[in-house]
DNA sequence: TACATTTCATACCGATCGGTATATTTTCAG
DNA sequence: CTGAAAATATACCGATCGGTATGAAATGTA
C-alpha cells in the first residue's frame, strides 16, 4: 500500500464518524483537520474537495454496515435465520457499537442529502435499493426452498422490513430509548416469522 | 394581531420550508432574508437568534402536520378508521403537498439534531413520543370498544406503525419512488387490520 | 396631529467557511 | 547516498458565516 493510499484510508477512517454525526454541511475542513491530524494542504492533495471525501466516507460507512450484517448472516444458512440475523445486529447494539454517535449512515445521508446534495442522494438511494434487494433475495430464497409460504408480495415485504428497521433507529436515537428499538425489532421478527 | 406578531408569523411561515429542506445548519441568515424579504436587523428584532427561529419553525411545521392528520382522523369515529386515516394522508400525498420539498419535519429534525442540537433534538423527541402516544391511544380505544382484539402489546404496535411510516417516507424520498411509499403503506394498513 | 416607541435597514464586526499557491519536508527509486 | 517526485505544511484568498450597533422609518397612542 503506497503512502497515498495509506493517507487516503486514514482520512476516510478518521473523518467517517465526524461526517456521520455532524452531517455533510455540518462537517468543516477544520473538523477534518482535527480528526485526521493533517492540514488542508495534505487532505486536498489526496482528495479533490470536501465532496470527494464525503462520498468516499459514505462508501466506507456503508461497507462497514454491510460487512457486519453480512457477516452475521453468514453464520446461518436458512433464509429465515439469515433474515433474523439482520434484526439481531440492531438488537445486540452491535451496530451502535460501530457507530456510537451517528446512527445509521444510510438513514443520515438519505435524510440530509435528500434536497441538497444530488450526488450523495444518489449514493444513498443506491444503498437503499441494494438493501431492499438483499432482503427480497432472502425472502425469495425462503420461498423457493419451501421455508416460506408462496404468493408473498416479496418487494412489499422487503421494503416493509427495511422501512421498519430504519424507522426504529430514528425513534430510538432521538428518544434515547433502547427499549423502543427492541420492541420494534420484536415486530420485525414477527414479520419474518409470518412469512412462514 | 400586533405588527410584531404579524412579522413573527411571517418569518416563521416563510422560513419553515427552507429549514425543512436545507436543515438547521444548512439554512443561513441570508437564506432567511431571501425567504422573508426582510433584513437581519428585522429578523433579530423579533427573534433572539437563529436557534429561536428554528425552534419556532419546528413547532410550526409540527403543527401543520398534526392539524392535517387530526383533521383527516376527525372524519371518522371508529379507532380502526382513524388509524387508517393516518396512513391515508401519506398515500394521497397530501403531506407531500404541504411539504413538497422537505419531507417529514419530525424525521428531518430527529436525524439532523440527533447529535448536534440538544434543544431541537428534545423537541423532536417530544413530537415522536407524542405521536406514539396518539397511535397507542387509538389502539386502546379500539380494544375497549371491542373493535380490536384484546392482549395487544399496544406500545409495541404503536411504535411499529409509526416507525414503518417514517421509514417509508425516508425510502420513497431518497429513491424518488412513490410506489415504494404506497407498498409500505399497504403493509401498515394490514398491520391495522391485524389488530382486529 | 404630535411624539415617544417600536420596527426595520444599513453598515459593520470578528470568525470561519471552502479552497489554493507556494514553500518545505518526506518518500523512494536509481 | 543522491536527487527528482510526491506528500505535507504554511500562509493566504475572497466569500460568507452568525451576530450587533446605530440610524432611519413606520407605528400607534394621547
Amino acid at each position: 500500500m503506497s503512502k497515498t493510499e495509506q493517507t487516503k484510508a486514514h482520512i476516510i477512517e478518521k473523518t467517517a464518524p465526524v461526517f456521520n454525526t455532524k452531517g455533510f454541511v455540518g462537517t468543516s475542513l477544520s473538523d477534518m483537520e482535527k480528526a485526521t491530524g493533517l492540514t488542508k494542504g495534505s487532505i486536498y492533495n489526496n482528495f479533490k474537495n470536501k465532496d470527494a471525501v464525503a462520498l468516499a466516507v459514505f462508501d466506507h460507512n456503508l461497507q462497514i454496515t454491510n460487512n457486519l450484517i453480512e457477516q452475521e448472516m453468514g453464520k446461518h444458512s436458512s433464509a429465515k435465520e439469515q433474515l433474523l440475523a439482520y434484526t439481531e445486529v440492531y438488537l445486540d447494539n452491535t451496530l451502535q457499537h460501530l457507530f456510537p454517535q451517528g446512527g445509521c449512515p444510510m438513514l443520515n445521508t438519505a435524510v440530509e442529502a435528500d434536497d441538497t446534495h444530488p450526488e450523495l442522494k444518489g449514493r444513498a438511494a443506491e444503498a437503499v435499493i441494494d438493501w431492499k434487494n438483499k432482503i427480497a433475495f432472502l425472502i425469495r430464497k425462503g420461498v423457493s426452498e419451501g421455508e416460506f409460504r408462496e404468493y408473498i408480495n416479496v418487494e412489499q415485504a422487503a421494503l416493509t422490513i427495511f422501512a421498519t428497521v430504519e424507522g426504529a433507529i430514528m425513534i430510538s436515537k432521538v428518544t434515547g430509548k433502547v427499549e423502543y428499538l427492541n420492541m420494534i425489532m420484536g415486530s420485525v421478527r414477527k414479520m419474518i416469522y409470518d412469512l412462514q
